[in-house]
DNA sequence: CACAATTAAATTGCATTCAATTCAATTCGG
DNA sequence: CCGAATTGAATTGAATGCAATTTAATTGTG
């Protein structure tokens, strides 16, 4: 039997999951002027304001890399500001603008709307996601795991 | 009930789970000097060789514009070649090297080193890929079915 | 206190991904 | 046969992701 087939290795087909959904995204958020990663941030602000860009890169298990230029484009639409922290100057707090806190409201019809495209019931759909969730925590994990052993024997 | 929670709906865990994928083959393919969609390529033409441009990129879902650089680096990497077919000219097919060809034994042993960091039985990861496929499916059709209402409706 | 180590962001460089455009080759309709 | 439409790749530009480095601020230690 071959190992190597395509279709028969979990990789692909989350991979191409993952980019059909960003695409089904992109019209619902088009109107929001937001691309998908930039909808993830402000779903994230919408739960609560005032993090840290290090505490919302973990919550999107995103670096600062990502999350930085990110943000700027968000301040630069006015959806949110970034400050430092006055109590420890290296911290940079975000925050939501009231133009920010508005589009909440615009984006309230996106989920269902998403939802109605996946022709999933919500049990199938929740079951999908704890699934996910698990792979994902699992994978991550090894990970660590493999990191902290490669420091230990240099 | 706040439909606008990270946590709760599909797209994050699923975006989530695709990244720690991608992260997790990193190490295992960089004894093969391959990317992660550089190895996807490559499991294609390991399928079967000859291919078009526009024939490999149906296959994992991608267009010419991603499809060409990985092609031309994996040209530059000596496993594979980019020839204009001799009776359509504006078709390119591709075809292995000895080398390509060569580093399938080098990859045999990277879906099961994988598998094992998934934490899944078979049979949860069997039930896990076809609902993956399925949903790009149906996605990708709610996609194309909204195109061609938009042309319609100019 | 002084100074090394640590931490938080930002920056840089590389590799995708995709939309939109361009260019060349082929096909189709009259 | 000829010009228009179509098709297949490539190119361009914008937006991620991520590793590695840098910079500034803070913390820990002798």
């Amino acid at each position: 039997m071959n190992p190597l087939l395509l279709d028969s290795q979990l990789c692909f087909p989350l991979y191409a999951a993952s980019r059909a959904m960003t695409a089904a995204y992109a019209p619902l958020l088009e109107p929001l002027g937001l691309t998908y990663p930039q909808y993830l941030v402000m779903l994230v602000l919408w739960e609560g304001d005032g993090l840290s860009v290090t505490a919302l890169g973990e919550r999107l298990h995103l670096d600062s890399g990502t999350v930085t230029p990110l943000l700027k484009k968000l301040e630069a639409m006015q959806y949110l500001t970034r400050r430092r922290d006055e109590r420890d100057e290296r911290v940079v707090r975000v925050s939501l603008t009231t133009i920010g806190q508005g589009l909440r409201k615009k984006a309230l019809t996106v989920p269902r709307a998403l939802f109605c495209q996946t022709g999933l019931d919500l049990k199938n759909l929740a079951r999908l996601r704890e699934e996910l969730m698990t792979l994902t925590h699992t994978l991550r994990a090894a990970n660590a795991q493999r990191i902290a052993h490669t420091k230990e024997t240099p």
